[in-house]
DNA sequence: GGAGCGATGTCCT
DNA sequence: GGACATCGCTCCG
């Protein structure tokens, strides 16, 4: 099999900034009854814990979040503005709080069957397909229902985030789209001059 | 290509 | 009751 094992849970039992940087060019795999829905991560933004007003774990445990608090490597998903879900991956050691939210995929295979969920023509610019919290889930069959809780970095789970060989991308750094608290804080990271990015950016950029 | 806006469910105050 | 880590559609330039 050309696929590697899913990243461990020590990939993820730290910062959200470091995680989030380094899932960048990393692919986020779907497997679907035979069907196996590969893309790469192209953009991601990090939420901190108590001390960050814009994240879901801001004021402290509840139902919904509890995933942030717990074991590293674990998927929230949340259910937004009465009909997208979001993804995000747990960060921080089991107790501490903190995640990195999925922006923007691009999609390498599979493409057709993603057109399909998304109820797009199988013509459908790529881009259309996975830029974007809300598509990239519809995109890839991922709902509460099924994903929230789920260990991402086991080798039985129906999604995945593997490493692969290709070189550290050039990384830019925004402030974080969509939130109204802690509005200019840089924690949006995505691949320089990767068309599958969400949008452009609020403010000028950071380049690294 | 960009601003404005409606759709719509769930959670927390 | 209000806020919400969105999207896709209008309308205007």
């Amino acid at each position: 099999m050309p696929f590697a094992d899913p990243l461990p849970p020590d990939f993820y039992s730290r910062d959200p900034e470091t995680v989030a940087r380094e899932l960048l060019g990393k692919l986020l795999v779907r497997t679907l009854g035979r069907k196996r829905l590969v893309t790469r991560i192209v953009e991601v933004e990090a939420y901190f814990g108590l001390e960050d007003p814009a994240a879901h774990a801001a004021s402290g445990r509840t139902a919904r979040n509890a995933v942030l608090f717990g074991r590293p490597g674990v998927a929230y998903v949340y259910f937004v503005y009465g009909m997208h879900y979001c993804l995000n991956v747990s960060c921080e050691p089991e107790g501490q709080a903190g995640g990195v939210l999925f922006r923007a995929l691009e999609p390498i295979s599979g493409l057709a069957e993603m057109a399909r969920l998304r109820k797009l023509p199988a013509s459908a610019a790529p881009r259309l397909l996975t830029s974007g919290p809300g598509r990239l889930c519809q995109a890839l069959a991922i709902t509460r229902d099924l994903f929230n809780g789920q260990d991402l970095t086991s080798p039985d789970s129906a999604l995945q985030i593997l490493g692969d060989d290709s070189p550290p991308p050039n990384i830019m750094v925004t402030p974080r789209i969509g939130i109204r608290k802690a509005v200019d804080r840089p924690a949006r990271y995505f691949i320089t001059g990767n068309p599958c990015v969400s949008r452009a950016p609020r403010s000028p950029v950071v380049s690294e």
